[in-house]
DNA sequence: TTGCTCCTCACGTCACGTGAGGTGGC
DNA sequence: TTGCTCCTCACGTCACGTGAGGTGGC
């Protein structure tokens, strides 16, 4: 019944967050859900937390980065026991890898197009916004400005923009 | 009085989510939030949409996948009425979009990072997925399987998966 | 004793999803 | 008359945020 705390370094859950780059209220949210666990409790009932804990909010904060919903972070958390045979939790883990590998590479596409259609935007803006004209924005966005290097057509999704 | 349907392609909002690739929830949940408004309503209170809807719709889906709120979005669309002049307005919507484009440019680093984790982690999944040593998942991911060719380190972040 | 951190409810938020029960319109 | 779409509540969901009211621990 000795104190047994000279182990690892122990943290209330308040530095553990901070450390995490998380909220508290998210710690507790991911011990409802099972995800994490106190290393132990102080006598008065605080959590406290060894360094494991740190690294599996690494984890969670990886793959919630990746795209999985705090349910399929249990599952993959779980693979193992879930899983007859070891070969069988490991093909599980690669077809979710995958897909996830998928799903950031349209991500990355998606946003690559975002990124020129802002720019563009923002150009036509810059542009307005060093004009005297009174058609500004009447003419949305300066469609039809003479300031506006010509062949530069105004973006259809801007069109309805400012009404 | 006389019925004046006859001046555009007229749709019920089926049609208009199906076409705009949104749920008709949604489409309902934007008109509470003030963001678009049927054109006309049937007698039995359908709602009936124009083209400029469906515009309207195309331009909600691209601010939203630009990162931003549907509460941001309606600010954007009421620039014109709530900034003083039109130059201001011009002003804030630069600045938004501006934002918007670091956050953009943000995510593509991040999603670049998370492909090469993905990927090196996938590469040793599948390492283990032919390999029939027993270690195999106590080892964490064959970290100290002898089919992994030497140097490729186990990534920190996985070493905590499969406990 | 003062301050700061922690505790447990428990309701709020965002952007819809999902029935329940009823009606329009071809 | 049958089927499909539409209507309005209204509660559910996900991943927490945000107090309320009370206690631990240096």
């Amino acid at each position: 019944m000795a104190r047994r705390n000279r182990r690892k370094p122990i943290m209330q859950i308040g530095a553990l967050a901070g450390v995490a780059g998380v909220s508290v209220r998210a710690v507790r949210y991911y011990e409802e859900l099972g995800l994490i666990q106190p290393t132990s409790h102080s006598q008065g009932g605080f959590r406290l937390y060894g360094e494991e804990c740190l690294k599996r909010l690494h984890v969670i904060n990886f793959l919630k980065e990746m795209g999985l919903s705090l349910t399929e972070i249990r599952q993959i958390f779980s693979a193992r026991q879930s899983h007859g045979s070891d070969k069988s939790a490991v093909r599980y883990l690669a077809a979710v890898f995958s897909e996830k590998l998928n799903l950031v590479n349209a991500k990355i596409e998606t946003l690559g197009r975002m990124k020129a259609e802002i720019g563009s935007a923002l150009k036509m803006l810059r542009t307005c916004e060093s004009c005297d004209h009174k058609v500004l924005l009447d003419s949305i966005f300066c469609g039809d400005c003479a300031l506006l290097e010509s062949g530069e057509a105004v973006p259809d999704t801007f069109k309805v923009l400012l009404q």
